[in-house]
DNA sequence: ATAAACGTTGACGTTAACGTAAACTTTATT
DNA sequence: AATAAAGTTTACGTTAACGTCAACGTTTAT
């Protein structure tokens, strides 16, 4: 197994290292594990858990701290379905409840960035009529 | 004409007081007229504007000053259509590749959400079939 | 084995985007 | 006319999300 330093993971990742740390602090990757000493060894799977949280991150707009809430909803449920965590079905029901509110604020989200793509392009449009074009 | 007073504004828009100071203060939006004394006094006009702010706001997920660049380039691009504003032809293909920039953004922007919702959706999925129904 | 390079943990600094409180003025109300 | 209610500016406070620096320990390279 390959171990990676905090300083690649932070050129493969495009994080700082001071952000890494920043994240494990907060909990929002899981600490990696250490050598003898005291470094920090990334696993490429927890890279690749980075790179999950920098997606949800870019895409979701959310705060950390409602990061935090979204990846612990999502973790639970992959423990689940891998069958490795069993729990009641009236959680069950109110972790779906969840995850549809966050599917339906997404689906907001892009409608109005859609409408607000399609005013934008109504504007380039006129735009570019008023641009004299290069045949006289 | 019926003019409004910051406290009235700052219901109707959901923003609060300060905050309609502070984008004043930064240029965020137009300073609104003032009474004999000094209270501000907005008209539909302004609170429109504010509302389109708010949206640019929400939408784009930009800081403020990135905010305020881009509706710089909105109040440009509108000054010259209402012809209130001649620009020269080199700047005003500028301002065109400049708002396509922008609509580029916002098109891989909801592209991903709208991947990322997909999988979203694929997880409900699975959780859903994992769900014993009413029905024994 | 010793220096250079890299890592670690504090801890204080910074910036954006406001919140809050004080001291004062203007408008509305009785 | 006087008091309350709302507004004004000024200025300091706060929170999130890191940046930066110091003092020190660990690996790697020579």
């Amino acid at each position: 197994m390959k171990w990676y330093k905090i300083d690649e993971v932070a050129r493969e990742t495009g994080l700082t290292k001071r952000t890494l740390r920043f994240y494990e602090e907060i909990g929002l990757i899981k600490p990696p594990e250490r050598s003898e000493g005291k470094f920090r060894l990334y696993s490429e799977e927890d890279i690749n858990q980075i790179h999950n949280v920098i997606l949800a991150r870019e895409v979701l707009g959310f705060s950390l701290q409602e990061l935090q809430q979204f990846l612990a909803l999502k973790e639970t449920i992959r423990k689940h379905t891998e069958s490795k965590d069993e729990i009641p079905p009236g959680q069950l029901t109110e972790i779906a409840r969840s995850l549809e509110e966050q599917i339906l604020m997404l689906e907001k989200k892009i409608n109005r960035m859609q409408s607000f793509k399609n005013e934008l392009n109504e504007l380039l449009t006129h735009l570019h009529e008023t641009i004299p074009t290069k045949e006289e």
